[in-house]
This record gives C-alpha cells, sequence and structure tokens, in this order.
DNA sequence: CAGGATTTTGCAAACGATAGCAACAACAAT
DNA sequence: ATTGTTGTTGCTATCGTTTGCAAAATCCTG
C-alpha cells in the first residue's frame, strides 16, 4: 500500500489512474513514487470492484479434431496477430482450448465473469452453441464462416468464393479429373467444396472425388496416397488448407508423381510456409492480419454496446508453382 | 448469490469446495443448486481472498526478433503442449508477447501477482533479467539453454549434443563444406553452432561458413540463396531451426542445386512440418512433448516450494531424406 | 433429562481497489 | 469579514469470496 507515502488509499488510485481531481504536482509525485517502489495496482481487486477484466478470452474449439489442431500454422498466424492487437489495445489474452463434452462450455465462461469479451477462432462443430449464446451476450467475435441468420458477429474469408477460385485456377490449367481433400463436417471446409463444386463443368463434376481426411499432416497423408492409388488418373487436386496440401505433395512425390507437371495441387490459407514449400504452393490466401485487425476492432466495439455486421473478406488467389 | 437459497453464504462456499465441516446432504444440494442455476464462483474475489489467481503466464520474449517469431512452427508446437498441460492441472494460460523495452517486465508481471507462476519460451537476449528475479523468484521455468551458474529453473534440449550430432551426420555423408545458418545471438543457437563446431576436423572447420540470419522464412531463404552465390562449394548446411532448413532447401531449389544430391540440409526441432516438407527433412528432434511436461511438472513443484533442478534433454538424429 | 462432546452452521473480518459524497482549503467577490 | 466558488483530498461503503471463531443444533452417555 502506497499510501504509508503521505496520502489515502483514494488519492493513490486516483493519481495512478491520472485523474483530473487530484493537483498536477501530487499526481506527479505520487506516479513516481509508485514507480520507484514498483507498485502496481492488483488486478482481482480491481476486477472485483470495476467489473472489468481487461482480459479477452481466445477460444479455439477442438470440436472436430482431437489432437493436433492447434498446432496447425492457420492457428499459430492467427494466434499471433491476435495476441498482438489485444495487447497493442492493453488487453491481456486468456488462452482456452476446448474439446466440448458438454453444451456448457461456453455459458460457463463468460458467467465466470473473468473476461471482458471473448474471441473464437473456428466455429468447429459448436455452431449451435454459438448461435444460442449469442442471441444475448454481446461482446463476442467468431472467425469462420457466416451464414445467415446466425446470432453473433463472424469475420471469416468468403469460402464459397474462395473454393470458385481453386476451380477455376485448375480448370484453367487444362485438369479434369478433380479431387478435394477435407473434413465437409466443418462449416468453412463445406462452403470451400462447395463453391468448388459450382464451377466444375457436368461431366468434370461427374468425375470429381471427395476425399473426407482430418487437417493433419499424417491423416491428409495417408488420405492422398490412398487416393493416387485409387484414383490414379487425377490430376488436380483442391486442399482444404495447405497443411493437407503439403501432405498431398509429399504423397504424389512418393508415388512417383511430380508437381505440377503430373498434379496441379492447390492449398487454402496462405499460411507463412505455403511460400517456403518444394514446390512453392499456389494457394488461396485469405488475409489473417486484416482478419485478426478486423475481429479485435469489432469485439471493442461490441464491448462498447454498438451494433456492428458480419464481415466476409475476399479471398485471393496466390500463385506459385504447385498449380 | 446462491445464498437466496436457504443457507449463509459461509455455508455455499464450503459446500462448493466440498468442505468435510459441510453436511453432506445440505452439501450435495448445493451443489445441485449452483449447477442448475449456472452459478460459478467469481474468480476475481477468490483471487482476491486467497491470493491465488488460478493462472500461468506464458511468456514469449521477443528480444532478438521483432516480427515473426510466435508463428515459428516450434513455438506454437511448445504452446498447444503447456496449454494442454496447464489446463488439465485446472489452470488458465495467460499469453504474453514481450518486446523488452525496459528490464522491469519480468518483475511487473509477478509483482502484479495476477499469476501464480511463470513460463517462460526462450531465453532471447533476456538472460540478466532472467537471472536476476530466478534468484528470489521461485514458481518460473524457462524452455532454453542452460548454462551453469544460473539462478533460475531451466529445460530445454542439449543443444551442443544436437549440434554435435547435426555435424556428425553430415561428415558421415561424406560433406566437405559446410554451413550453419541461424542467429548467434540467441544462447540456444549459438549452444547448436558451438557443438557442431567441436565436431569438425581442422581442415573442414577451417572452410566452414557461419552465416547470420534471422529465424524467419523470408530472412533465411535471403541468407540461404546469397550463401549459395558466393560459396558455390557448398555441400552441406547445418540450420539452427527446420523453417530455416526449409527455406534452404527452396532457395537451392531456386538455384538449380538439388537436395540431397547436390546439397545435404539438416534442421533443428523435428517440427511436425518438417516430415511433411519436401524432400522431408533431416532434422535434430527435441522432444517437446516431453519437454513442455517437464515444464509444467517442475513448475508445479516449484510452486508448492520444492526445490528441484534444471533438465537437459538429449536431443536425437533424425534421418530423412533432406541429408 | 442434564450435561458434555460433536457436528453443522452463521457472523464478521479481511483481501485491495474504486467512486459517491462530504469536508476542507484556498481564493475571489461582495 | 462573510459568503460563494472552485479545487483538492479523505471517509466510507462496496465488489464476492474465504476463513477463524463462536453459536446453534444435534447426538451421545450416564
Amino acid at each position: 500500500m502506497a499510501k504509508l507515502a503521505g496520502v489515502s488509499a483514494a488519492t493513490v488510485s486516483r493519481a495512478l489512474a491520472d485523474s483530473e481531481l487530484i493537483s498536477s504536482k501530487t499526481r506527479k509525485r505520487i506516479q513516481e513514487l509508485a514507480q520507484a517502489v514498483g507498485y502496481t495496482v492488483n488486478p482481482a481487486a480491481r476486477t472485483l470492484r470495476t467489473r472489468q477484466s481487461h482480459t479477452i478470452a481466445l477460444i479455439l474449439p477442438l470440436g472436430h479434431e482431437k489432437s493436433q489442431h492447434l498446432s496447425d500454422p492457420f492457428f499459430m498466424v492467427m494466434l499471433a496477430y491476435l495476441a498482438d492487437e489485444v495487447s497493442q489495445r492493453g488487453y491481456n489474452l486468456l488462452l482456452r482450448r476446448i474439446e466440448p463434452q458438454q453444451d456448457a462450455w461456453l455459458k460457463q465462461i463468460i458467467a465466470s465473469s473473468r473476461v471482458d469479451g471473448v474471441l473464437v477462432i473456428g466455429q468447429s462443430d459448436q455452431a449451435a452453441v454459438l448461435q444460442e449464446v449469442g442471441s444475448s451476450y454481446e461482446p463476442m467475435v467468431v472467425w469462420g464462416q457466416w451464414s445467415s441468420g446466425q446470432s453473433y458477429v463472424s469475420v471469416g474469408a468468403d469460402n464459397i468464393s474462395g473454393g470458385r477460385l481453386a476451380a477455376e485456377h485448375l480448370l484453367n490449367r487444362g485438369r479434369k479429373r478433380l479431387a478435394f481433400l477435407g473434413n465437409t463436417d466443418v462449416p468453412e471446409f463445406a462452403a470451400r467444396y462447395e463453391g468448388f463444386k459450382t464451377m466444375l463443368p457436368p461431366e468434370i463434376y461427374e468425375a470429381h472425388v471427395l476425399v473426407p481426411t482430418h487437417l493433419t499432416a499424417q491423416d491428409a497423408f495417408s488420405a492422398a496416397a490412398q487416393l493416387l492409388v485409387e484414383h490414379p488418373d487425377i490430376d488436380g487436386v483442391f486442399a482444404a488448407s495447405d497443411v493437407v496440401a503439403m501432405s498431398v505433395i509429399q504423397a504424389a512425390a512418393a508415388g512417383g508423381r511430380r508437381v505440377p507437371q503430373d498434379i496441379s495441387v492447390i492449398g487454402f490459407d496462405d499460411v507463412p510456409i505455403a511460400a517456403q514449400s518444394n514446390p512453392p504452393l499456389t494457394s488461396i490466401r485469405q488475409d489473417l492480419e486484416e482478419g485478426a485487425k478486423l475481429m479485435c476492432e469489432l469485439l471493442f466495439r461490441r464491448m462498447k454496446g454498438e451494433t456492428c455486421s458480419s464481415v466476409r473478406l475476399p479471398p485471393e488467389l496466390v500463385v506459385r508453382d504447385s498449380a
């Protein structure tokens, strides 16, 4: 208690809050003293009193993938940007991985009043939970596929047009026998597949293959290897993520196929390693930096009680060597 | 306040804490009631009273690299494992990226008493700060290079012997003109380089090249490209991390060099994408899962006041196709 | 059934900060 | 000198828990 330095606790509190109520000279004196003795306000007490935790929860629902996932480059890039944005605003980031057993998880986090706002990365298979919470709880922003009628604010790439871009590019490359690798249980990936399908001419559509796979490198590798054996005439692959695309390339190499001569591979996300893979990956880019900025901006606006609407970011085709 | 349900606040508190002081039937009744009305204890109040936040700070000092870094797969893999371990113990993870301006950052975090313990990933160039804090503050565990006389507990791979393994392997492959790519300002990387050098016979030692580079894909790529131009006879590269190694492979491909026929490349870490790169990466593996487990275990033991000593984990050579 | 031993519960004081209100000082105006 | 105005500061209640201690309720035993 820095009140041992002359004044009352109230004065100290106000001085450190830079309140105009305190004369500038005592204010400065107290601030310097606090600095000198290394005094910091106790955040728990402050939170208790002001009902503001200055903390944002970052939630990663892992409904569809038990393991891995967090180490997917997409997550880490997103997380890095979000961490920056949030801490720039002087808030803390509380990290939570969720493996939803019961549906109460979100409500509990909110009810515990430990956080002032919630960021969710990927709706996974938890759309119902988000929908319910979203209608009554404002300070929440979700990264993911937008769907009409959703009660919560979301930010995400327009996955459908992303899928279209991918299909278009493969067709432009003269590819005829196409495959999509991904987990269509997840809304984002389902939308990518939807957009992809809409661009295919009938005869190519008939012949295309959907390969369900989890978004881990291992799963994708074996799924791709199996695909290449069962459908040796496949000459174009749209992967639901860059990690999957890299696994496809590796499986192709293992099966004696050259990329892009024998088979074109296009990924999604355009994470940093996409440019560093061999061959460099052609990918559908989502601007995660922009996305993270938007998420935070919307979140803080909602925290102030403003209303704001969801945003869909236009994805972009980045052509490198793999397709 | 669930005390509207018959009893006093004290009784509720004790019932929810499963205290033996409360008769089992009222205890059960209150617990079920709390469940039903969705009551959760206010963590701020509890923290204020008990002086325990049930929160662990995870700190990423970015002294040596302004940007990127967090999105390095190494960090994310580590973070994923640590998040698991910490939440398994019922604790929260508070994430902090630090770009040290002044040396007080660590003290401030600790003094704010927001956290019960601190995990630091990588000492970066902050060894002095850690050293000072470590001597008086127990609940802190650092991932990084061990050095004799350090005041804090650390967990980390034995980077020196890791460097030796890499050198040994390149020599076994018959490579004569070697290079190390990495930032030797960081203790971990410096140790890798040290170990590497000790294994080189005099004539190879004389001819080897140290290429300073930041640990980002972009920097490493241009550093590698430049190296291959300036020293076209280089036939073996030890990269300080897998991301750097992938950039080297890409630069080699861009320069018309084949890996591993013309040039051997060996990485460090063995992150998941190492196996997925093309060609699959030979790497020095550090067992990050084991490391994360150890860090948490030691941290919680220190939080209980036990003393325990630092751990150095033996790294392991994983041979794939790149070297 | 009294009295002691033993559960079971409630009272009240913290924990450290914030904010409404009142008090006090300083100063100007009448 | 009295009053009013403005600028500073202190008093005190409060946020929601936990916990030592005391009170009340229950049980046991002679």
